[in-house]
RNA sequence: GGAGAAGUGGCCGAGUGGUCGAAGGCACUCCCCUGCUAAGGGAGCAUACGGGCACAAACCUGUAUCGAGGGUUCGAAUCCCUCCUUCUCCGCCA
């Protein structure tokens, strides 16, 4: 959420910075809604404070053994307009919160200003993309080969977009997540967590997901008529832990990484990526999330995506690395790295991280603070990256460590976690 | 799933209709005192939002908030209803 001084204060210039977005906040009609506001809620506040003091008396008459109709009368006369006023306002309140709640965050102004990801900058790129002497296959193949990627039947149990894997492949992914989470952990000094996969409307609020794009979710309703949803990204449960808590100066940053399998309903990307892995209503993802000092968030934000890269280093993966533009940034983002893996069966780099820095928009939306140096509560900066999507990096090792006779070795960075194994190749 | 108990400020904890946004304690901040010692004295110390205010801080003032939502009342932490959570016991179960 954004800030609602800066909103009352600079419609307009707000008005200017989200329009780099594509986004066209009509200041006119908050401001109208604003002086509405004022209005209503000064009268009706008004009207609350001559009840209170009026009622304060009624008490003191009454302990002193007075006679208190004179008084009572009095208040009576105001409870009709008093009680308009506060129905009134309650409604207007709902109407301005629910203006307020899809407002994007600020781009900051480093982001560079564009409409769609065309206007996306190239920041830098690690690796040679291997040159292979013969036609490179695509993960697909090279996985229905090796008998270890079955989406038919995925899509017998499930549907489409949904895979099933089997032996050395199914191994290979589990590896890349423990890798993932040990290199994290290990070495960069992350707090592994475990969280619910199924969150309640307020955390999904709280990092962004809701009101606006709840049609991505997977919507899990219960009998009571209250429902759950399907994490899109271990980014909603783990930022969650902090919503609504003051945490302690000292104990900043807070740094967690978390495996969880993620759920898009991918509502309006048909026809997208229909083959293969790349775009699915379930995968695996390895996630970073840091709580920071407002002071502290521009450089986390370049340690964070310092250590996704470290993953794509290690498992030698050519990649690149793109700061999104104005207009293909996020809800709640206010600048965004983009990772984007090789992949030599599409010629092109694929997205396999994004990493963002929320600064307050998070913290304000969940109420998540620290007490400050000078001991008073202040909302945090949220950080969160993927480190890395786990069913992306198996596609692109598939791809990238493919052989001539479709076999494919494995990484020397995972071997720790393969148990022996070397290479894929097909089940005799 | 059944029975019972309970949810108050950063923490503990008092408060069963009226100057209660809430005693007291701990923690914290500032000041004083003390030649050392987890000693003593004083003051301050919830959050959100609004108004004063033209930007920010400070300050003053108002409103709301005692698990959440509704209700009764001139007035609710306190009474009523619904829900949530926690604890204890029973049942069931990875």
């Amino acid at each position: 959420m954004l800030d609602i001084q800066l909103l009352r204060a600079n419609p307009a210039q707000v008005a200017a910075r989200l329009a780099t977005r594509g986004v066209a906040l009509d200041a006119a009609a908050f401001e109208v809604l604003e002086a509405e506001r004022k209005t209503l809620q000064t009268r009706t506040q008004e009207l609350q404070a001559k009840r209170n003091s009026l009622s304060k008396q009624v008490g003191m008459l009454k302990g002193k053994g007075e006679d208190a109709s004179a008084v009572l009368s009095e208040v009576a006369g105001i409870g009709d307009e008093l009680k308009a006023n506060e129905e009134k306002l309650a409604v207007l309140q709902e109407r301005y919160n629910a203006f307020v709640a899809v407002i994007p965050n600020l781009p900051h102004e480093s982001v560079p200003v564009g409409r769609d990801e065309t206007g996306n900058v190239e920041i830098l790129r690690w690796g040679t993309p291997r040159s292979f002497g013969f036609a490179a296959k695509d993960h697909v193949e090279l996985g229905e080969r090796l008998g270890g990627l079955d989406f038919e039947t995925a899509v017998k149990i499930s549907g489409s977009r949904f895979s099933l894997m089997k032996g050395g492949i199914a191994r290979l992914h589990r590896a890349l997540a423990q890798f993932m989470l040990d290199t994290h952990t290990g070495e960069h000094g992350y707090t592994e967590v475990y969280v619910p996969y199924l969150v309640n409307p307020d955390s999904m609020f709280g990092t962004g997901q809701l009101p606006k794009f709840e049609e991505d979710l997977f919507r899990v309703p219960r009998a009571d008529g209250s429902q759950l949803y399907l994490i899109p990204t271990a980014e909603v449960p783990v930022t969650n832990i902090v919503r609504g808590e003051i945490v302690d100066l000292a104990k900043l940053p807070l740094k967690f990484v978390c495996h969880t399998p993620c759920f898009r309903s991918e509502a309006g990307s048909y026809g997208k990526d229909t083959r293969g892995m790349i775009r699915q209503h379930q995968f695996d993802k390895v996630e970073l999330v840091q709580i920071v000092h407002p002071e502290k968030s521009w450089e986390a934000l370049e340690d964070l995506t310092g250590h996704a890269e470290a993953i794509l280093k290690k498992l030698e993966l050519p990649y690149r690395k793109v700061a999104l533009c104005t207009g293909d940034m996020g809800f709640s983002a206010a600048k965004t790295y983009d990772l984007e893996v090789w992949l030599p069966a599409q010629n092109t780099y694929r997205e396999i991280s994004s990493c963002s820095n929320f600064e307050a928009f998070q913290a304000r939306r969940m109420q998540a603070r620290f007490r400050n140096e000078k001991n008073k509560p202040e909302l945090a900066h949220t950080l969160n990256g993927s480190g890395l999507a786990v069913g992306r990096t198996l596609v692109a090792i598939l791809e990238n460590y493919q052989n001539a006779d479709g076999t494919v070795t494995l990484p020397d960075a995972l071997r720790p976690w393969l148990g022996g194994l070397e290479r894929l190749a097909p089940e005799a």
